[in-house]
DNA sequence: AGGCATTATTGCAGTATGCAACGATTAGCG
DNA sequence: CGCTAATCGTTGCATACTGCAATAATGCCT
């Protein structure tokens, strides 16, 4: 486990940007894999559908986190509302808003959706030794933590 | 009934696997910052950009490139050659066949964007340490190796 | 020459996206 | 208390992306 390898130089940079664009794609296509063999939900309305798994809000909020404008995220809801995936009801406190919550079809294309990610990515990483996996493990940790001291909250929301 | 685990799973590969589903938003985000930046040209657009940046082709192979219909593909290079990125041109060998070529404004939004991905990660892969970079580098690359072995040839074209 | 395959294209339908305007409701201030 | 400003959802309009089905033009093969 102990690399006696030299420091690397500033070399390395360029090598890990180049190396990191490069399979960048495969990692997204592992995603759009198993969003697209969903059943009818698109990739934007499963990244609707996740923000409300965690919590239910209204539509602002929820346009916020999708980093979407209102009336988008509107439509969406219209959608997926005749789709029978989430529900409105009028929030008594403040009459303006709108509370959207999942219903149980809802939550459970989020779980059927998630599972499908987990099991390709499970079946890719099985192809790996255990120490490449830690390795991995542990590199995209350090790339996520790295990011978001960047840039904070960044992150879109699709997992 | 005894412990579940019914499947030779490891416990390094779970949190492989979660480390990679939760990290990999960030990259994502990494790549629509820089996409998202870029004056006027979308996503989709972008992908086939680069996919004639490689080689000029025409529609069939564009489209099967991109996975998408071939009306699809048509109409993004209608609106393409509209914004003068790309150019359309009868090839005289075969006349039913159109050959799609980038204009120097499509090779120049093309460096463009990539110039902004590159300044981007660069930036995130700068907080890591040398280690750290080799590290994750090798780790995206088998990666991205053992998706290829599992689905040959389902790398989305995004870089 | 005639039939078949390939290539680009068009029509139709549905989804996603943003900007701007609008009505309803609430909060804030004088 | 009453008026004004902010907030929230909504609608209209325009554009882009997406696929399926049909069609015209061209090339290939028997």
């Amino acid at each position: 486990m102990q690399a006696k390898r030299p420091v690397p130089t500033s070399r390395s940079l360029d090598e890990a940007v180049d190396a990191v664009l490069a399979s960048s794609r495969a990692l997204v296509a592992v995603s759009a894999r198993s969003i697209a063999g969903a059943q009818g939900v698109t990739l934007p309305q499963y990244r609707m559908l996740v923000v409300l798994s965690g919590t239910a809000t209204n539509l602002t909020v929820l346009a916020a986190a999708l980093d979407v404008a209102p009336s988008t995220a509107l439509r969406m809801v219209d959608r997926l509302e005749s789709a029978g995936l989430l529900e409105r009801s009028v929030n008594p406190e403040n009459r303006r808003e709108t509370r959207l919550t999942l219903t149980g079809a809802g939550r459970r294309a989020v779980r059927t959706v998630n599972a499908r990610r987990r099991r390709d990515l499970a079946a890719v990483l099985a192809r790996l030794s255990p120490e490449e996996q830690a390795a991995l493990a542990n590199a995209m940790t350090a790339f996520a933590r790295a990011a978001d001291t960047l840039w904070p909250g960044e992150a879109a929301t699709i997992s």
